[in-house]
RNA sequence: UCCUCCUUAGCUCAGCAGGUUAGAGCACAUGACUGUUAAUCAUGGGGUCCCAGGUUCGAGCCCUGGAGGAGGAGCCA
């Protein structure tokens, strides 16, 4: 094991007047004739470790210890004279273990804007942001596991590559080993798939949903919680290419069981990382506070970040039916002063602007919409008895719209089978979909939630690239 | 993919009616300073004005095309 301690730790414990060594990437350096004051940030924790040195001991050494700058440090924990910590090390020895060029290294001691630090991904950790932001997002993925251990289900692992791309959830990305220079074609001039790795077309998944619930249909309560894949050409703050999504399928649930859960979950998650991670929340409920200060008063949140985290936690989501959505949308003043954009009217998917109205001005809290239309939602949602609407639900959030898409899956093979046709989803490609209706089929429902859109609600991140270490968007896959 | 905006020093940005040598703050370097808190003060170095073409006596500024970025929309998580 390592001698050296985590700076989390020596903060924690104030073993005073113990010699300790500590390992870190220097944030700043102060200097006068005689004494110099290093801070250095092993990642361990949000707080900076000082650390004092005799200039006239240190001279050579210290000129290399320069912002950026990874360092090793012996010295004494003693109580500070400074105001600003606690604690904090007279050095007996410094050690450079990698310089940093001060005219070339690109983190400064200075704010720096987000669009600047997604230049230099491979470099922003190592800022106080960025470092809160992931140490949450690990807090976050352990909640996950948590939660749903705690409740007996069980961790699958579905395929990333899959050959189905019936679901229909937006383009894929092909996965292949064929020379794309010499593409093998068959008689009929198309691309010969059987040549390839898998002997046909193949992709990256969209979803685990499908064979999530063959793992529920056997184990009961199953979750996923991988990684997704979708070839949208999507240039938003919400949208990924590549991004982690959790679902969780359940054998015996129905709609409202299901919404009863992802309520539940959701506010188990913010209440873990508000548990676990009280420095780095309180330090981007001010970094919130501050941006906020920059916006028109009418675009402000009314709540601050930690406000809001704590409201949503302690009041229930409002649940209504997607007619009753219509129903108030129609009655507003924005749809009467002809502020929409899109025409309000049954049938219709909800457009960002209605989520939003409902979500932050009429309710003015999370909002579960259930019971949409058949038409606009997928082949697999169990159809409710009226024929016309099925038993979807979205979750929608303020800020980030929706954040959970889930149903009722329907378990009555002729009705599925009828609305696949309907759809035009292939049958033969799902048969083993199908089977588990004509087997032991079970009502069983679940729900997809995006885990850095649950990110950019925690952290009051504006921009889900800022909350995934390396993003992958339209022309972008860099690092 | 559509709409709007942006691209000038390491970073954030200013720049004019199209006119000689392109500016500021911060960062960085050097010096001063008896314990600093993104230290302070002084001095200094630093530029492919995104790229290509065009208009013009003359382009950072105007025009055309391209690339990249940001915000909004659609798609969705």
């Amino acid at each position: 094991m390592p001698t050296h301690q985590l700076i989390a730790k020596v903060l924690k414990n104030n073993a005073l007047n113990e010699s300790i060594t500590v390992k870190g990437w220097v944030r700043t350096k102060r200097a006068n004739k005689n004494v110099a004051f290093i801070a250095i940030n092993d990642g361990s924790s949000l707080q900076s470790l000082q650390i004092v040195a005799e200039v006239a001991k240190f001279e050579d050494v210290l000129r290399r210890v320069t912002t950026g700058a990874c360092i090793a440090v012996e010295g004494l924990l003693v109580p500070s004279q400074g105001k600003e910590q606690a604690v904090e090390v007279l050095a007996n020895h410094i050690a450079v273990l990698g310089e940093a060029d001060p005219e070339s290294y690109p983190l400064q001691k200075k704010a720096h804007s987000l669009e600047f630090l997604r230049e230099v991904a491979h470099l922003r950790m190592r800022t106080n942001t960025f470092g809160a932001i992931f140490r949450i997002r690990h807090a976050l993925s352990f909640a996950v596991h948590q939660y749903f251990n705690d409740r007996g289900f069980f961790y699958l692992h579905t395929p990333i590559i899959t050959a189905s791309d019936a679901e229909g959830a937006g383009q894929m990305f092909r996965v292949t080993t064929l020379d794309l220079e010499h593409v093998p074609k068959t008689a009929e001039g198309k691309v010969d798939y059987t040549q390839d790795f898998f002997g046909r077309s193949t992709n990256l998944t969209v979803s685990g949903q499908l064979e999530a619930e063959l793992g529920a249909l056997g184990l009961g309560l199953v979750y996923t919680f991988g990684p997704t894949f979708r070839a949208e050409n999507s240039n938003t703050t919400r949208h990924l290419a590549e991004f982690w999504m959790i679902e969780p399928e359940m054998a015996f649930y129905d709609i409202n069981d299901n919404m009863d859960l992802a309520e539940d979950f959701v506010k188990y998650l913010i209440s873990y990382v508000l548990e676990h991670c009280p420095e780095d929340m309180q330090f981007l409920d001010e970094r919130f506070a501050k941006e906020e200060a920059t916006k028109k008063a009418e675009e402000r949140s009314a709540m601050g970040l930690l406000q809001r985290l704590h409201f949503v936690t302690k009041h229930s989501f409002e649940r209504i039916t997607y007619s009753q959505a219509i129903e108030i949308l129609l009655n507003s003043s924005y749809h009467k002063k002809g502020k929409f954009v899109f025409p309000v009217q049954w049938g219709m998917d909800l457009q960002s602007e209605h989520e939003r109205y409902l979500v932050e001005k009429h309710f003015e809290k999370p909002v579960i919409i259930t019971g949409y239309p058949k038409e606009i939602k997928a082949f697999y949602m169990k159809q409710n008895p009226d024929g016309r609407t099925v038993a979807a639900m979205d979750v929608l959030f303020p800020g980030i719209g929706e954040i959970i898409g889930g149903s009722q899956r329907e378990e009555n093979l002729e009705k599925l089978s009828q609305r696949m046709q309907e759809m035009h989803v292939p049958q033969d490609v799902l048969w083993w979909y199908l089977e588990t209706r004509k087997f032991g089929t079970c009502p069983h429902s679940g729900f997809g939630l995006g885990f850095e859109r649950m990110m950019l609600f925690i952290t009051g991140m504006g921009n889900i690239r800022d909350v995934i270490p390396f993003p992958r968007t339209p022309k972008n896959a860099e690092f």
